[in-house]
DNA sequence: AGAGCTTTTGAACTCTCATTCACAGTTTAG
DNA sequence: CTAAACTGTGAATGAGAGTTCAAAAGCTCT
């Protein structure tokens, strides 16, 4: 913010119209998909001619990824802190689920865009798709798995799976608890308390 | 098949028409994804005109949206057999999961498409997408989290979540799997053993 | 105030497809 | 055998959408 104001007044305007046109572009884009959202749309609600946009971003293509990116780094970043602030591998774990909740809750149109472009990450389906989110993501799951694996490590876990395939699982439930909170954001309580889902994984369902 | 042969012959060719029409539209459609493939396409790599796809299918969306309730059919019944052959509710878990890893694994193209659409279709975004499809996929979620349930109620599993976030959690752990088995086919093992999975899920991960 | 620069505009251009249809070839029925 | 019905063809059509660009509007600095 203040280095915002260093910028001679132009370029901080440019900046504004910027993010004015990201913004729509992404309230557009997680409402009907990319492919359901033309140039002249976005030109309309953001009260823009086609031809700035241009002068913007290259192309339409480059104004999703820009987009994609841009929303890949802040989450990345929340997350990321989250975890390295724990102190034992089940405090991290609490922060991460934590800090995806809070985030997520926080800026619903966010989920549905992250969920299809993670899925569409994982299949290489993505051809043109920015590396540099892909590399985020990797670096990400790395992180998580390598606290599983710590936590093998030190005795604190049982070694009964890939560490990889315990953080997908994680992340994977924490999405699913998120759908069912799309689906109706008022009863379901499964995310008020993060330790519930934590508890599923370290305990397991079974009554002893 | 004893059916088929009924037919009159015309009718038998036509279907064997179709049929090979629906396996090429899976092939290109899993590989590249619905947009990026083009009648023409298709209508090349099956060797008939653009006309004759119009007189199997009305539109390009239709025949999509076959495609995916054939496959969608083929699933159900796989997997919701499976667990109806279970006689107790750890049972039922280890066959669903052990007829989902097989039919899947078996059939890898259908993979991506299966994934993708049960994503979309959680997210309501497919506005004319098949509502055959989320009927059936509604009933097999319903009829898994009913397993969770009965096991709760029974006292054989502790009541820690709604059943179907439990439901939903196991999901897409087994997809979670199943991805990481497409990046490397050969070395997670993790498929053979639809124990280890549900390991995690029934005694969680800390050491006692 | 006005010359010279930058920014904005949106109609026109281009390209990509889904879809159609008139024609030709093939099968069936009387 | 032949007329009618059905099937297959692929170039033509038209709609939709991304991109361009010449002209208009706005800004800056002397």
């Amino acid at each position: 913010m203040m280095e915002e104001q260093r910028l001679p007044r132009r370029e901080r305007e440019r900046l504004r119209q910027r993010q004015e046109i990201l913004d729509t572009a992404l309230s557009l884009f997680s409402e009907k998909g990319y492919h359901n959202v033309s140039m002249q749309e976005i030109a309309t609600k953001t009260e823009f001619a086609m031809g700035t946009l241009y002068r913007f971003f290259r192309s339409k293509e480059e104004l999703y990824r820009e987009l994609l990116l841009d929303q890949a780094r802040k989450f990345h970043k929340a997350v990321s802190e989250a975890i390295d602030r724990g102190r034992d591998e089940i405090e991290k774990l609490r922060n991460y689920l934590e800090a995806k909740i809070r985030v997520f809750t926080e800026n619903v149109q966010v989920v549905k865009l992250y969920l299809t472009v993670t899925q569409e990450a994982r299949f290489h389906l993505t051809a043109g798709l920015d590396p540099e989110i892909q590399e985020l993501y990797k670096q990400f799951m790395e992180n998580l798995a390598s606290v599983f694996k710590r936590g093998m490590d030190k005795g604190l876990f049982q070694d009964v799976a890939d560490p990889m395939l315990l953080a997908l699982g994680l992340e994977n439930i924490v999405n699913a608890a998120l759908l069912l909170w799309l689906e109706s954001p008022e009863e379901r309580s499964s995310l008020r308390d993060p330790d519930s889902i934590l508890k599923i994984l370290l305990h397991g369902i079974l009554k002893r």
